[in-house]
DNA sequence: AAGGAGGGTTTTTTT
DNA sequence: AACCCTCCTT
């Protein structure tokens, strides 16, 4: 059977335009992944070795996804598969391999949020920055804007705009020399590193450029400047590149993601082909309209309408409520009743909202009502206390240069080292020019420290030791060997002296045996299983990664995320909850520009579209803020996405 | 050094 | 309402 059967004319064309640059302008639901992965199935029979074809996606999700597709596609008889990875797996394994060039440890630590936010933390405190003029956060994003603009540390003074931007070139500084001394990298050094790499090591990039003759970029909306120089150099001899995307769904611009780069792709390019999908086969008609009114009040993006294919759709359902609870618990017994009586299956359903802290209500009724539900994203377990301080173990084990680890965990549970005795160590560290690790273990007769802390230091050091020997020695034992750590510091009873309330206490020891199953999880996963390997591969998933290990749960469950972690998706029925005024546009944009409000749109747009057959929008008219009762006015979208212009406004009768 | 009480602050979105 | 920080007592 033909590989191209069954696509529309347009999509045809995309997918067997097989070199020069090409720019798809995919709107939302036209069948965008299957394009992709057909074209590259079409290459590869045009000849092309398949693992000279580099195709990069965002999220982790996004490839696994196109990874199986393909391989659907292209069958099992070739063990050569064309390489699909994220942006940032793919610098991990270009730096994995040259990274020394550029002066940094063969073997990099990759920092991840908590980390970054830990170092945010000290490198303000030690500029002497109270955390009312500049918070962890807020540091953390000015440096990341910075380190995307090519502007390191020593040169951040010139590009200081306020006077947050001032205390914050301070504390970058100090926040650079921390990661350089811990020998690691945060996620926008992956990228820098890696073009900095092509700029300074031509051969290297020349290496690359060779391997990949063919380049592919999904969701090319949400590329960053950096992100636009790494593909720009990759491809810039052959200029076999593909990017697909939709301007109307870039939602990443905080995190740097331009527009104009998709908007701007022809100039770039000027043999560039254009080719547009606007034919929709996701979403009913009724859905289409609402979606293609609200994006029409942007200004500035590719004009394209998405024509619907799925024609007598049921009515878009408009709700209120008087507060987030009824809310919550209206929207959830109304699932609960689908599945009861209408035979839906709770996996075609999901519930869509902006912040991470609406979906607690949710959470709570879903137990209530029994209706079994899944949190994707979020604040999940690898923000939780109990799994970070594992994760401290683990990476002051795998590096005992990992400063900022160690500190973490040297005195959790409190074994005696208190703060007196850390911070004369620390001193003596930085006076000495060695690392806290090395000072740790030359303490012998040492005077300034009482003989009991310097036994603790003692004891501490020499299970560190132990643990690294046993998880180098028997890497297949991972997860067993973390079990005994737990056992030996004893963390058990820190949960229960933690928490007095007793379902805490299971709920959260719980926590800890989930991820250990992850570790166990991961070893069956490798053939060549590692701590160093275990730790880089959770940096990398962060939270979206749905465990695989819960797939029967995941498979019968109603799907609760942000609008952000729901782009690429869709559902049957799908509720937006919390439509209202400074929270969907939310309140930050709201104070800020127009550009601002724009993207919250893009993002509402996002949302509806991904509902395939039902849409539900609800509101509470009253919403809890910092304890405090706060009434809440109907988002503007829901106006913008209803209002026909052949209307004519209406006067309101009094009576 | 450890633990508890009280006070002040906070809520965008993520690889 | 939840969290973190600081200060105070033991």
């Amino acid at each position: 059977m033909d590989r191209l059967d069954g696509l529309n004319t347009a999509q045809r064309q995309a997918a067997t335009t097989l070199s020069g640059p090409l720019l798809v302008l995919a709107g939302a639901g036209t069948g965008k992944t299957r394009v992709i992965t057909v074209r590259m199935a079409e290459l590869i029979r045009s000849g092309v070795r398949p693992n000279s074809i580099l195709s990069v996606t965002f999220t982790n999700k996004a490839a696994k996804e196109m990874q199986e597709r393909s391989a659907q596609l292209l069958g099992k008889r070739s063990k050569v598969k064309p390489v699909v990875t994220t942006f940032h797996s793919f610098c991990v394994r270009v730096l994995r391999q040259e990274i020394e060039l550029l002066g940094y440890p063969k073997k990099f630590a990759i920092c991840d949020r908590g980390d970054q936010e830990s170092m945010a933390r000290t490198a303000l405190r030690d500029v002497r920055v109270t955390d009312k003029a500049l918070r962890p956060g807020d540091l953390i994003s000015r440096i990341s804007r910075w380190k995307m603009a090519g502007v390191d540390e020593s040169r951040a003074a010139d590009y200081v705009d306020d006077d947050r931007d001032l205390l914050a070139s301070m504390a970058y500084r100090k926040y650079q020399r921390t990661l350089r001394a811990r020998g690691a990298v945060d996620f926008d050094d992956l990228l820098l590193l890696t073009n900095k790499l092509f700029d300074q090591h031509p051969e290297v990039l020349r290496k690359y450029q060779t391997m990949f003759q063919h380049v592919q970029v999904d969701e090319y909306q949400d590329t960053n400047g950096v992100q636009f120089d790494l593909i720009e150099s990759l491809v810039r001899e052959h200029h076999n590149l593909c990017v697909v995307g939709d301007d109307d769904q870039s939602i990443y611009g905080f995190r740097g993601a331009e527009v104009t780069h998709i908007l701007g792709f022809s100039r770039h390019f000027p043999t560039a082909k254009t080719i547009r999908l606007e034919e929709n086969y996701r979403c009913t008609d009724k859905i289409l309209e609402l979606a293609n009114n609200l994006i029409k009040k942007n200004k500035g993006r590719h004009d394209k309408t998405l024509r619907a294919n799925k024609p007598n759709g049921a009515d878009v359902v408009f709700k209120s409520y008087p507060d987030e609870q009824t809310e919550a618990e209206q929207v959830v017994a109304e699932i609960r009743y689908m599945i009861a009586e209408l035979n839906v299956v709770p996996r075609d359903l999901a519930i869509l909202f902006r912040t991470n802290e609406q979906p607690r209500v949710f959470e709570t009724e879903f137990r209530r009502q029994r209706v079994p539900y899944i949190l994707i994203g979020g604040q999940s377990f690898f923000d939780r206390r109990e799994t970070r301080d594992l994760m401290a173990y683990l990476k002051t084990i795998n590096s005992q240069r990992d400063e900022v680890s160690m500190l973490r965990i040297i005195n959790t549970p409190a074994r005696g080292i208190g703060q007196t005795t850390t911070e004369k160590l620390l001193k003596r560290a930085l006076k000495q020019g060695r690392t806290l690790w090395e000072v740790m273990n030359d303490l012998d007769g040492d005077k300034d420290i009482p003989a009991k802390a310097r036994g603790a230091i003692g004891g501490f050091c020499s299970m560190i030791r132990g643990y690294a020997d046993r998880m180098g020695s028997e890497p297949g034992n991972l997860a067993e060997i973390s079990n005994d750590l737990l056992k030996e510091i004893d963390y058990k009873y820190e949960i229960e002296r933690q928490y007095k309330d007793e379902g805490q206490q299971i709920r959260r020891s719980g926590m800890l045996d989930e991820f250990v199953d992850t570790i166990s999880h991961y070893v069956k996963q490798n053939e060549k299983p590692s701590l160093d390997g275990f730790l880089e591969t959770t940096a990398l998933m962060g939270r979206d990664e749905e465990n695989d290990k819960d797939e029967q749960l995941l498979n019968n469950a109603v799907r609760l995320m942000t609008l952000h972690s729901a782009k690429g998706l869709e559902f049957p029925r799908v509720y937006m909850v919390g439509m209202e005024e400074n929270l969907l546009p939310h309140k930050r944009s709201v104070e800020g520009s127009a550009k601002d409000i724009a993207e919250e749109r893009r993002l509402t747009y996002v949302g509806i579209t991904r509902a395939q057959e039902h849409l539900t929008l609800t509101r509470a008219k009253t919403r809890m803020k910092f304890g405090k009762r706060k009434e809440m006015i109907p988002s503007r979208f829901i106006m913008e996405a209803t209002f026909k212009p052949e209307d004519e406004p209406q006067e309101t009768v009094a009576g």
